[in-house]
DNA sequence: TATGAATGAGGTTTCATTCAT
DNA sequence: AATGAATGAAACCTCATTCAT
């Protein structure tokens, strides 16, 4: 607990049973995550949940947080790919449309699922041990580059474009998430996209007329 | 921990030398938050670096959630009271100049702990059941309205006061702090300000002209 | 609480104030003890139902088990002065009346108050240490031979006085107060005095002719 | 402590190992709790006295309580065990000799471990939440029944069989343990036996014979 | 004399992790 | 490979008792 260890798991999945097994596990740790939270979460009801032992759990995460580590890289992989498939339909467009349709598409999938989200981003200083999250962060970034360097000419005087997507990506993350202020009743999911859109949309057009410089 | 107990301490620190520990037990507490974080914090360590019992430290704050709490609420008040000073100084103002004041004022707030700031920050969802964020939020958000209430006449069409309060508030929130993506190293605290102030700006511009509608 | 200590109190509550609040701190001992048991009555609590503060109790009674065997005693006291003033009524009487009279004020005494004579009688293994049990019930045993001893002429091949008056009283004890078995529903205090009275009546009868010699 | 909680072990000792385990923790119990009593009685000291981890006592017990239960249903169980082999010998038989062997047999069984006896006497109280007394007598009672249905004609007037079963139970019981009066130096086991006989065919005798009625 | 804040030893209990089977 | 019994460090928390005020 105290000393850093590997986070690799001890055996890697290739069998289709250890693959099953091991989504089995995933999906245990995210129902208890839910229900528990993290600190209450243990290991032996995860491997009774998931149908196993505690053994068989350790053969797959040698430790508590690899298995939350595990558990977050499998949504952010599905994020992406869900992200991805949205994208696959839309490209080249203007930067309205780029905008409008991923801020459409991160609220869509928050939605499957916006207790385990939500929990999943709780845990996450917990495991910081073991997962990078700016790692993660700044392959999104990376998307996000592509998507806007395209449509977005760099302004003398206005932000790089690394620090644009940084603006734009965190503002838009927190604002499909559970943030301070708790949401009005009257702003469902589909007019808080439009507002989202509002703000970044408001914000190019600012970085492009050179306001605030 | 499964059963919901008392947040209010057997006792209430009204003399000074009370107080005086309560003081000291808090500023123990954050200095262990930031080294070891929640789950390795010890209260037997939280006393003692405090010059106390465990005894004497279970007398004003009968659990380690109530512990957090209290180390948070006192940091929410001393934000508070930050805040308010700068405020002072500029009403009536501008929308612009509230903007900006407000921004700044957070950015410099952060910036006297940023490592306690964070870790705070990611204690609140360990002492969720003891520490309504939403309720304190709520305030925030109602400060919020008063600042703009005056200084934005409310637009057809657009978001209410309300909803234009949470996406303010929500963006900035999140951008002085840490968030999904990493800070680019160009961008220290007065550019970053500088952007921040450009997002709610152009929002509030792109409100007011209608666009996005 | 593990070397014995003494048990006299560190004053002799002489003034009426201090004979006031040691029967106070008693009251409060019976209550609390009755309702939570030795293990979980808190000594803040006794003092605290009482009126008075944890300190004024460490004057009068210089630990926990003190304050039990305070009680205890007060209790046997009271026994004492129960019976004494229902004998005083009878003698010189046959050893049927004495039996019966005794039987009847013993279940008279504890009908008054059949929950704290119980939690007394299960507090006296856990101030062991310090309430010498076999003490007081010696004293009983004495009284018992001067109404016996007068009654009966002792019997050659039979049970010393002594070993006679051991029978009668344990007996007679145990079954005025909760036991092994569970007091069928049928026996109220009128038959269950009727049987105990044939109970030591019949053994009196048997040692006098001699049967089971 | 507050909160009831069950007593039912996390896991059943099944296999040969476990089931040894078991045996030498209830050992450990009875040696300390002789030695110590309930309240000094440590978990950690009971486990090393068995050659065992805290973490394995718990498997088996889930709290102090339940140890202390099991020890006394192990020793409930054994005498049992050893008066039915006592009786075995001796039926169909007179009710003389029914009482005598009784008394004997439970005497017998009591010296055996005079000091453990009084322990889990005295402990009974202390986990009386989870351990029902009346339902294990109510228990020896039906066996009583059994003993002297067929020995005694009922009688009219006189007890039912349940409350004869009652008053020879308890008397019986309370006088072949400690009691409130101490134990004449004269009286060894076989003297108090023959003591306790003629006390409970006196009674009979009395209640037969239709006195006190 | 009375107070009640402070003490801190010590207790019970949990649970991540290991490893013999 | 799988199991799950065993481990034991370590955590939280209580409460009898003391003593400065």
């Amino acid at each position: 607990m105290t000393l850093p260890r590997l986070l690799r798991p001890r055996k890697s999945p290739k069998q289709g049973r250890s693959r099953a097994l091991v989504e089995a596990l995933l999906d245990a740790t995210a129902r208890i995550l839910v229900s528990r939270g993290y600190t209450e979460m243990a290991m032996e009801d995860v491997a009774g949940l998931a149908g196993a032992s505690v053994g068989s759990l350790y053969q797959y995460f040698p430790h508590k947080e690899a298995l939350v580590v595990g558990l977050i890289e499998r949504h952010a992989d599905r994020e992406v790919a869900f992200l991805e498939a949205r994208f696959a339909a839309l490209q080249p467009s203007s930067i309205e449309t780029i905008v409008e349709a991923t801020v459409r598409a991160v609220l869509a999938f928050r939605a499957e699922d916006p207790k385990l989200h939500q929990a999943l981003l709780d845990a996450i200083p917990l495991v910081g041990r073991y997962y990078d999250l700016r790692q993660r962060g700044a392959q999104g970034a990376m998307r996000l580059r592509e998507l806007f360097g395209a449509a977005l000419p760099s302004q003398a005087g206005g932000p790089s474009l690394d620090e644009l997507v940084f603006i734009v990506g965190n503002a838009t993350h927190s604002l499909t998430h559970e943030g301070l202020l708790p949401r009005p009743a009257t702003l469902d999911d589909a007019r808080l996209g439009r507002e989202i859109v509002r703000l970044v949309l408001g914000y190019l057009q600012a970085v492009r007329s050179g306001e605030g410089a």
